[in-house]
RNA sequence: GCGCCUGUAGCUCAGCUGGAUAGAGCAUCUGCCUUCUAAGCAGGUUGUCGGGAGUUCGAAUCUCUCCAGGCGCGCCA
């Protein structure tokens, strides 16, 4: 438990014991504790901590809140809870003075646990999947994809430091309908250059990028596939551009910062007969029908509009039905939480992805799925659609050579999945230097130069700060980045609870912002020795706790700029 | 038509499990480099929190309704 969840802690204790005191001397009366909170206050004025517990309790109680915050701090007990001071504020507030002190702990904690610092354990070593991009492979990685990327590897990351166990998984979509028409696509290439005059399949992939690819398969080998019979040739076809295009995605995203540990295909599915047997566990169960020579998963029964088909009438299984195998198969690898990163556009497939769980006697709570809103792409000021069939975009690749991989995974970081984000491709190259995440970026390469003058200097870097020399710690601005350090440990903990990376983006951004503060007013390397060592202690500390979130974002953190 | 998401400063967005005077960046204006990086700091300007009604001691936050935008409602994925 952090210090600040230790203190909290201790005072919400006393605060209960205060409301028993109370009960018993017959000067409050209530049945039952409401939810109340005890908080940080916005305003600084209004103490370190603030509850609202007189007001919630108002009702019950039938006394006026500043009445009922009397009596609670008549009988606090303060001892031992660095509690200097309390006082009762606006319409029933109990605002709580701390004494100074205990912030001073925080300097040896974080020289402590180094990189570890802000960790906490609320995941218990659960293991949990997040699964994020899952981009079909016919094509080149787009905006939507590259906001899904920088999203969930952030996402993984901050459980990753809350104590849980992370895998981060790509689910390769190279089965189904599209597979096949991405092969009609080749193959009408791979025939149209070599002078052959064959049409275009209308519903065909129309990217650049498959004319590359096909020009690299002639390369190679030349017009061998033009004699081929049809399915043979469409094979050979696809299977070298898949596995082209999927280690291009595989690169780009390693440039982007992502790594996966699973790469998941979705053929291996139908070939090892898992998508059969899934289908037939749902029959069993009474959860499939026949109906117009198809056969229905009956999601209805889950609270789903209408019910899906899982086999066409053709006999082949539908996305869904492999989609189903899939997240049993996912459950089946002992994934106690499965976390999917979606695009918006298959909000109608959760309610029914669900429901397939339930059927199949899993949790459907253990499953949850992260929708993020489009990402509207703007060009000369207007909308441009995103289509890989009309191969129509602007790809990762290009995000991150004109404008970066840490001001393009901050700018989508920053942001909450629900809101739909504008991009506006010139504009964010003209302002990319005016991106928020150097600011934070630039606050890391202070701190290191500090560190690089102290050494050359000759001071010793690896200090271990007396009380007495941290007490000597007592700006404001001092105080304000030691607060914020002590807070770092909560905000993992609820950003994590909450699924909300960007929390950690807002983090790092008022952190650095309080760092740059201090260093306009203070100087680390004074002569004063007992001084210098103190704000080296710190600096040492804020630099440490700035990396921690930074990691998190999937940012670097530059030594110098 | 039904379902989900969004509407907060000139622009891009935080804040939304209700809390005390609604924030940040960009833009704009004024100061600050003989001292550890000026990609910085300090200060000024900027708001019918889409409209209306309700619940509450208290609403940007919860409920209802209306308006506007996005997405979905395939034997596509």
């Amino acid at each position: 438990m952090s210090l600040y969840e230790n203190i909290k802690q201790k005072i919400y204790f006393r605060l209960e014991e205060a409301l028993k005191k109370a009960k018993e001397t017959g000067e409050l009366d209530f049945k039952e504790v409401p939810e109340y909170v005890l908080e940080e206050p916005r305003e600084r004025q209004h103490g370190d901590l603030a509850t609202n517990l007189a007001m919630v309790l108002a009702k019950q109680a039938k006394k006026a809140p500043r009445d009922i915050a009397k009596v609670l701090i008549a009988h606090l007990n303060t001892d031992d809870t660095w509690i200097a001071s309390s006082e009762i504020a606006g319409p029933g507030f109990i605002n709580f003075r701390l004494n100074p002190g205990w912030l001073l702990e925080v300097i040896p904690e974080v020289m402590k646990q180094k990189e570890r610092y802000g960790a906490v354990n609320i995941g218990q070593g659960e293991k949990v999947q997040v699964e994020f991009v899952s981009a079909n492979p016919t094509g080149l990685l787009h905006m939507g994809n590259a906001r899904g990327a920088a999203l969930g590897d952030s996402l993984a990351s901050l459980l990753a430091m809350a104590g849980y166990e992370v895998c981060r998984e790509f689910y390769i979509n190279d089965a189904g309908n599209q597979i096949y028409n991405f092969a009609l696509s080749l193959e009408a290439r791979y025939l149209q250059q070599l002078g052959y005059d064959v049409p275009f399949p209308e519903a065909g992939y129309h990217g650049e990028d498959l004319i590359a690819t096909v020009k690299r398969i002639i390369d190679r080998d030349g017009d061998k596939y033009v004699s081929m019979e049809e399915d043979a040739r469409r094979d050979y076809l696809v299977r070298f551009a898949l596995e082209e295009k999927i280690a291009g995605i595989k690169e780009t995203l390693e440039k982007f910062g992502v790594v996966y540990d699973v790469w998941f295909s979705e053929q291996s599915l139908h070939d090892s007969g898992y998508v059969q047997d899934t289908i037939k566990e749902l029959e069993k169960k009474g959860y499939i029908y026949e109906k117009e020579g198809a056969l229905w998963f009956k999601s209805t029964l889950f609270g789903d509009e209408k019910d899906e088909v899982v086999v066409r009438k053709n006999g082949v299984p539908t996305y869904f039905a492999a989609d189903i195998a899939y997240h049993r198969h996912k459950f089946s690898r002992g994934f106690q939480r499965v976390i999917n990163i979606w695009g918006a556009d298959h909000h109608g497939h959760v309610a029914r992805m669900k429901g397939a769980m339930q059927a199949l006697g899993i949790n459907p709570d253990s499953l949850q799925v992260i929708l993020m809103q489009m990402v509207r792409l703007i060009q000369n000021g207007e909308v441009v659609r995103m289509s890989k069939r009309s191969g129509q975009y602007i790809t990762l690749e290009d995000l991150i050579d004109e404008v970066g991989k840490d001001a393009a995974r901050f700018f989508f970081i920053q942001r909450d999945p629900d809101s739909t984000v504008e991009f506006d491709l010139d504009l964010a190259k003209s302002q990319s230097a005016d991106n928020p995440v150097y600011y934070i970026q630039y606050a890391h390469a202070r701190l290191c130069s500090i560190m690089r003058q102290a050494k050359e200097m000759g001071y010793e870097l690896n200090v271990e700060p007396s009380l007495e020399q941290l007490r000597l710690l007592t700006s404001q601005e001092e105080r304000d980045l030691l607060k914020k350090m002590a807070d770092f440990p909560g905000e993992i903990a609820v950003a994590a609870k909450m699924a909300e990376p960007h929390r950690i983006a807002r983090y790092a951004l008022d952190f650095a912002s309080l760092f740059h503060t201090f260093y306009n007013s203070h100087r680390v390397l004074v002569d004063d020795e007992q001084l210098r060592t103190a704000r080296l202690s710190l600096i040492i500390s804020v630099k440490q706790v700035l990396a921690n979130a930074i990691r998190i974002l999937g940012v670097s953190a530059p030594e110098k700029m």
